[in-house]
DNA sequence: TAAAAAATTGATATCGTTGTCAAAGTTAGT
DNA sequence: ACTAACTTTGACAACGATATCAATTTTTTA
């Protein structure tokens, strides 16, 4: 069959514990000997079974992604960054759905976690946002990193990006284009995205002295429904805005809808903008402005920081924040 | 720690042999053992460590899914598929993202099941059309399971959706709104799904005796951009069609936002409709008439298939082909 | 240079299952 | 009632790695 750690000890005239210690990068090991053994397991094309090490050392090398988020874009780009250090550091990814609402959640993820010996979890938005749970999984003695949490005292390694000065500065770019009516959706109230981001904005107003008009912001869920809606209440009030910054990009989009059946010209008599770069923000037209967060660099180093946490890897890696990006399209014109 | 076989036979009476027996629903148990173990295996709550068993049984309880699509959306219609049939047998789903262009990728691949002793793979377009990547996988006496593979012939299990069918009969919806001048934009040439959309239009153009027009017959690749371009072309031709058919969602966009900015208005001058429901389709306006493949019972199935084979289910489940369905929304209207 | 300390190595137990094979118990056939 | 055939069960090896701990070799110290 496929070769074993005996088959190296003995071609390399050694032991099997001492191909061990080699392969595991313990110390204490003659480098004559480490480099005879390696020569060996090169030669004979050994890789270790990860059942058995799993067995023996009780550890998977399995992460998993623990998620609840129906935002089919941002999922692939977490997956996709995860993947990448996966890769290189031999661990496989598992995905775990979640509901946020299941009183049980974390009872039955601690059984998961213990069931497969998962090594250890990577929690991504809204259950970044649920200090109870992440507190429970801290009580389990499990190891995660999260993306994107509402609070940075989580003693956890995180990763999170600048939403509050993204927001922020999408704001002054809006306003630096002359826009001082600016209607604002906000996000689904669960998210601690949502505030961050509602909170640049309003902050941003308020450092131009610029009026809040609450006929303009309106309470979204992140949904192209409640964006619509949105939307409708707006172009309904007595006064037009003429922006509207939404929380993501599907509501923009609603937004946007809503205003085309009103026969409102984008980006001439009104600017919009989303958040997220979602795929959709460059199919529909005008193609909406928003703000991208590297998601999948974020994911990379989340993925890294906690493989970091119980593998101990080369660099030590920290909690970091990451920066986003804003993208200008068609949606967003200056004042005439 | 947590409780193992031992425990259980203790508990039971009996040897560990006849625990791993019942638990494996293995013959020749009397009844009478089966429950009595059965019943100390629900009181001390065993769980068969998995490390263990895939160590032993040389089974690793993963499948893994292969891609090379930068579809995201359809990507997690399928992950979900698969996620709900792995949880509900015990099973996990691995990610492995392929460049179907490498040259070594059945090579790569099939280390990568042997290292991880991967139970299955599940392959989706457009690897399911690489006759020539199936046939390695076969030779390796390797398990999988074909979604959409471009011709039944395989000997592997495989679900497929009707493409042609459905491609057809959204022709011949288009056709009975009055259109006789239709264009049509197909998709990437690697892709088979794209000739069978293609001859479902040209089948159902010839059947009601209607002209094909090669100014409004494009080649796309499936991408917002190549349908941009295909719109450009269409609309720059010497006469405009009523009504376009894209390969895809993101071609359909690609086209609307060319007929847009020319403005054209739509459906009111040109329908549109574009194919696999994307979160897209919805969210432009206005919003895109579609056919919507049900790719989550899709998946599920060929997951069901796949452990099927290799996991005595009790159900046999056999190839099967889905049925599309037609969605029309606002950018498809009866010609005036 | 001898003793003590540190570094290196290996024999063997072990992880928690499933596989092998033989023993014991049961049923059937004559 | 005795043998043959089948069913049921268990003792123990095996899977392929890591862990323990003692033995051996090398280096340091006095």
């Amino acid at each position: 069959m496929s070769v074993t750690i005996k088959d190296v000890s003995n071609h390399a005239g050694v032991s099997i514990k001492t191909v061990s210690r080699v392969i595991n990068n313990e110390e204490n090991v003659a480098e004559a000997t480490k480099s005879k053994v390696l020569a060996s397991v090169e030669k004979l094309g050994f890789k270790p079974n990860k059942s058995a090490q799993s067995l023996r050392s009780k550890r998977s090398y399995m992460i998993a992604l623990l998620y609840d988020n129906p935002n089919k874009s941002y999922l692939a780009d977490i997956q996709n960054g995860i993947l990448q250090v996966c890769k290189k550091s031999g661990y496989n990814l598992v995905l775990q759905e979640c509901d946020y609402e299941d009183k049980d959640l974390s009872s039955s993820i601690i059984d998961f976690v213990e069931d497969f010996k998962i090594d250890g979890l990577i929690v991504t938005p809204p259950l970044s946002d649920m200090d109870d749970f992440l507190n429970n999984l801290e009580l389990a003695d499990i190891q995660y990193s999260i993306i994107a949490p509402s609070t940075k005292k989580v003693s956890s390694p995180y990763v999170s990006s600048n939403d509050y000065d993204a927001s922020y500065e999408m704001t002054e770019k809006i306003i630096s284009l002359g826009h001082k009516k600016i209607g604002f959706v906000k996000g689904h109230e669960m998210h601690s995205a949502s505030s961050l981001r509602f909170n640049g904005f309003i902050n941003a107003m308020d450092e131009h002295s610029l009026e809040r008009n609450f006929d303009w912001i309106i309470q979204g869920d992140f949904s192209f429904e409640s964006g619509f809606q949105a939307g409708e209440k707006i172009f309904s009030s007595a006064e037009q805005p003429t922006a509207v910054f939404a929380s993501n990009d599907s509501m923009a989009a609603g937004v946007m809808k809503s205003a085309q059946m009103k026969k409102i010209l984008i980006p001439d008599e009104l600017s919009i903008v989303g958040f997220d770069d979602s795929p959709t923000a460059e199919q529909v037209w005008p193609s909406l402005s928003t703000v991208k967060q590297p998601v999948n660099e974020m994911a990379l180093h989340a993925a890294k920081l906690l493989i970091g946490e119980f593998d101990g890897l080369t660099e030590k890696t920290v909690s970091k924040e990451f920066k986003s990006e804003i993208i200008i399209r068609e949606s967003l014109k200056k004042l005439n």
